[in-house]
DNA sequence: CCTGATTACGAAATACGTAATAATC
DNA sequence: GATTATTACGTATTTCGTAATCAGG
């Protein structure tokens, strides 16, 4: 059971076919087919069945799946943990939504580097459902999502407590304006894409306001929404002083909402079971300090 | 990172040296240095510290080991899994209290056995404390042990209700008569080797009697302590059902405790984590069954 | 000198790559 | 005939084992 088997064995699962896994394993199919025939003997299943578009996991080979995957985590995490001296340094994947990525991490991720150039630090956008996937999976050593989280491999902590508010464009100068301005159905929603907590939230206000499941568009950006609120293309719900921010406060407005919905906390989120890498303890004492500094 | 030089590492550690592990390994001292030295370039530090009497682990080896163990673990549960088709066979290793296995294991196994032919089972009977660190680290696949058991990591069903007694040799008719009968500072206590739960139980009883921490004597086996009691060497405390077993129940008394200390659950408990073995599916069905029909 | 780790080097095993083959659509 | 997996076989790499060497007590 060598991990170099395994490493093949997941990406022929996960591409369907020896070709394309060769291609990505930079080697040739007779090598890839070898590969898997040398599992399948050592374990003494099949653990994929051939036909002629390529390869399917057999029942095998479907539970075999997770304990490569979980080896490889393993593996990749064991070098770091050995090389880790306590001095932050080597790699480090952080996760953000969008809206925090504007607002809150720019200083954060200054300081960071300022106090700890050795470690290389790449933020990846995404949604709070993918988030805590990629966290899960290992992918990523720790995300900021939307709470509430509550899962038990993931340790979470309150980073930042944001306040939610509806933002339309301009000339809607009250929520009351905007009731009385739109048809029926209500507005356009603009959202992200699926996965995001705060689309929940506005589904919500939506259906409180008495609209019915508005149509909606999605967003990749957090530039590119704000725009087509801007342009009146719809309306949104975003944390306040994402909206506030310089460049982008005069071309709209933004609309108070009741109080359970007007709050969400953004929680850090990181494995359990994860080694604490220096770089990672690093980061979390960042945080700690920003907090503190803000409330002051 | 292969899992040859992950075992390599891990006997290494293990056994203080390279000679030692070469020896376990089947193979020779200069393949084991080389595979070391292969770890070692390949994390980029040294991983032992070499010195006259052998090799010791440096601080980035301490930090490795526990993910060569846990691969190593991973490595023989995926075979396991992928083998496992869902008809019970294969091995499966239990673990259990001597108590428990004295008087509830018997029927119970051969029930098991009559309906899983194909599952080589093996029991092995140690204290609680040892059980739980054995299913922790995937050594058994699941145990008997004294409740109650609080960790994340272990799923708990209870087994069997035990009523807890106190067995003395014959002379002693009554706890009055033990009480009146036993030096100020207690009767001996015969006890099983560190970690077992009715120990604790049994020195909760004296306490509450007003006999300091009692001259005790450990064994490692139940026929070996009741034959001791009989022998009015000292007294102990263990399950009614167990002391009421034929063999025995006619050289010894048994008295009745008071309800806080009178019942304690065994419980059967197995990883979270691991794979749900067909093999080990078929034992609980037994159990389930076992439990259901005594109960009728 | 004895124990135990490393180095050197040839032998064996294994993995890899090229190319031909088979199978399926 | 295009796509994809397998087989055959030669080459390259890696691992393994013997034996010599080095280091510490």
């Amino acid at each position: 059971m060598e991990m170099t088997d395994l490493l093949t064995f997941s990406t022929v699962a996960r591409l369907g076919g020896i070709t394309r896994a060769a291609e990505e394993l930079n080697t040739v199919q007779s090598n890839v087919t070898q590969r898997i025939k040398a599992l399948e003997a050592e374990i003494g299943t099949a653990l994929f069945e051939r036909h002629s578009r390529g390869m399917t996991l057999t029942g095998a080979g479907r539970r075999l799946l997770p304990y490569a995957q979980r080896m490889a985590a393993l593996s990749r995490e064991a070098v770091l943990a050995a090389r880790d001296d306590g001095e932050p340094k080597g790699p480090l994947s952080i996760g953000s939504m969008e809206t925090t990525a504007a607002v809150r991490l720019p200083t954060l991720l200054a300081e960071f580097h300022r106090r700890y150039p050795a470690v290389r630090l790449t933020l990846r956008t995404a949604t709070t459902a993918d988030l805590v996937a990629a966290v899960l999976d290992g992918s990523l050593d720790g995300a900021f999502v939307a709470g509430p989280i509550e899962h038990a491999e993931l340790a979470a902590t309150v980073a930042f407590t944001e306040e939610l508010v509806l933002v339309t464009a301009q000339r809607w100068t009250s929520l009351a304006a905007l009731r009385a301005g739109t048809p029926e159905s209500g507005p356009t929603a603009l959202v992200f894409r699926t996965g995001c907590t705060y689309r929940q939230r506005l589904e919500q206000v939506f259906t409180e306001f008495g609209w019915p499941s508005a149509v909606r568009f999605e967003f990749g950006t957090l530039d590119g929404m704000i725009g087509c609120v801007a342009a009146d293309m719809g309306v949104t719900m975003l944390p306040r002083a994402v909206v506030e921010r310089d460049h982008v406060h005069r071309d709209v407005n933004i609309h108070k909402l009741k109080a359970p919905h007007a709050h969400v906390e953004t929680l850090f989120i990181q494995r359990r079971t994860a080694h604490q890498y220096s770089a990672l303890q690093g980061f979390l004492a960042c945080l700690d300090q920003q907090e503190a500094s803000a409330a002051a």
